[in-house]
RNA sequence: GGAGAGGUGGCUGAGUGGUCGAAAGCACCGCACUCGAAAUGCGGCGUGCCCUCGCGGGUACCGUGGGUUCGAAUCCCACCCUCUCCGCCA
């Protein structure tokens, strides 16, 4: 959500972010509508102050029993009212329709973003690990996977497209993926770790921007609650509506969550394999903090998310993406994309954006600044600390042999109960 | 799901139709006292929005949204949330 005061301030200023992101001009239309808003709701309070002062008149009036001049008070403010709901009912749309409008408007990149219209734009910051060389040819883990317990077609049989099911030791090492980025996050990376709410309500989803423009990706239940796309939306919601001790901060979340997601725009996109599922499990990452404190949390979050492909030994490369692939909230976003063997491709596994107070506006989230009166807006990140599933695709394409197994990653071991190797099954 | 109680400022908590943006206490800030601190005393201290170059003025806000009224924290309706008891349940 856009500060009003800062189109009417400098517009130009808006319209050449908007630019950026590819978008027309919008200031000069909001800027009349707030104008119009404005003037209406001034008009309104005009009136407003002299129903005021004459209802206090009446109350002195009957105060001293002056009954014949209240009752001519009261015929007054009766006529003068006749206006006021017409009034009221044009100030409530044209602030609605301000507000709506708002919404629907991006975060504007930061300025050391680079311009761009879409992917092919983003810069390669940083590359780590030399993709493995096979001394045979690489499968996809969409044909070698079942056989390791990878399941897609007895999940399509009771769910569909785009769902799978994990057996065995494929679960295992799935589950021990999880459980070692989540205790890696939790632990030396300083994020407390929150199991959180799965389902919400509108005004969470609205507060970190996935509503009102993106209903189509997300799936509602028949109470109207929304399931969360991310756990980004829980965790960022643990502070809607309330006003922090900058002492806090910055407060750190992490938490282990499916995450759900119609997948509405993707027709025909990765409908082979695990990388797109509607259903799939993601350690993320939420920080709350000062404006201040922004820039080094984002940095610290991407090295918490680095840590994770490092210690697996997977190859990958950091991206900086550019204004037009950037997310609805995010001002500055990272990608992490891990090597893919069979593909030849580095396939996105995290993002981790900084969004400023765009989402802290919309949810109210505020802290008091220490020596200062009055609060501030903090600021709140995202990112994947990874997403489960496809460092699970990783895994097994990156650690695959020749014979169809696939080799536990050193750090692995312990969580998968001493096993080393999955073997197929026949 | 049923019955009851309740949601008031950063916190606790008064207030059941008018002069209430709201008592009191805590917290916080300033001043006094003190060598300094504590204790004490005095004063200050909510937020959003609109108008104004500024001083300042206006308006809205007592869970949310409607309604009644000249006037609503206070009355009415709906909804949300919390607590207690009962039922059900992993």
């Amino acid at each position: 959500m856009h500060d009003i005061r800062l189109i009417r301030d400098n517009p130009a200023g808006f319209d050449a972010g908007l630019a950026r992101r590819g978008l027309e001009p919008l200031s000069a239309d909001i800027a009349a509508q707030d104008a119009q808003w404005r003037s209406v709701a001034t008009e309104l309070q005009e009136g407003l102050a002299r129903r005021n002062e004459a209802s206090k008149a009446i109350g002195a009036a009957m105060g001293k029993g002056d009954t014949a001049t209240a009752e001519a008070l009261k015929a007054e403010v009766a006529a003068l009212k006749t206006r006021m709901p017409e009034l009221e009912a044009q100030e409530k749309a044209l602030a609605e329709a301000v507000q709506t409008r708002l919404a629907a408007i991006p975060n504007l990149p930061a300025a050391d973003v680079p311009e761009g219209p879409d992917e092919t734009a983003n810069v390669e910051e940083h590359r780590w690990g030399t993709p493995r060389r096979f001394n045979f040819e690489p499968q996809d883990h969409a044909d070698f996977g079942p056989s390791l317990g990878l399941d897609f077609e007895a999940a399509a049989a009771m769910s569909g497209a785009r769902f799978a099911a994990l057996r065995g030791q494929m679960a295992r090492l799935h589950r021990a993926l999880a459980q070692f980025m989540l205790d890696t996050q939790s632990g030396s990376n300083g994020y407390t770790e929150v199991n959180p709410p799965l389902l919400v309500r509108d005004d969470a989803v609205y507060g970190t921007g996935q509503l009102p423009k993106f209903a189509e990706d997300l799936f509602r239940t028949t109470t109207g609650h929304w399931l969360i796309p991310t756990a980004e939306v829980s965790l960022t919601n643990l502070v809607r509506e309330q006003i922090l001790t900058e002492a806090d901060l910055p407060i750190r979340f992490t938490a282990l969550t499916p995450c759900f997601r119609s997948e509405a725009g993707a027709a025909g996109r990765d409908t082979r394999g695990y990388i797109r599922q509607h259903q799939f499990e993601k350690v993320e990452l939420v920080a709350i903090c000062t404006p201040e404190q922004a820039i080094d949390e984002h940095a610290h979050m991407v090295q918490s998310a680095q840590g994770i492909l490092e210690a697996l030994e997977l190859p990958y490369r950091r991206v900086l993406l550019c204004s037009g692939d950037m997310g609805f909230s995010a001002t500055k976003t990272f990608d992490l994309e891990v090597w893919l063997p069979s593909q030849g491709v580095y396939r996105e596994i995290s993002s981790i954006s900084t969004c400023g107070e765009f989402q802290a506006r919309r949810m109210n989230a505020r802290y008091r600044p220490e020596g200062e009166k009055g609060t501030r807006f903090v600021h709140t990140l995202n990112g994947s600390g990874l997403a489960v599933g496809r460092t699970l695709v990783a895994v097994l394409e990156n650690y695959q042999n020749e014979d169809g197994s696939v080799t536990v990653p050193a750090v692995l071991v312990p969580y998968m109960g001493g096993i080393t190797k999955l073997a197929p099954q026949a």
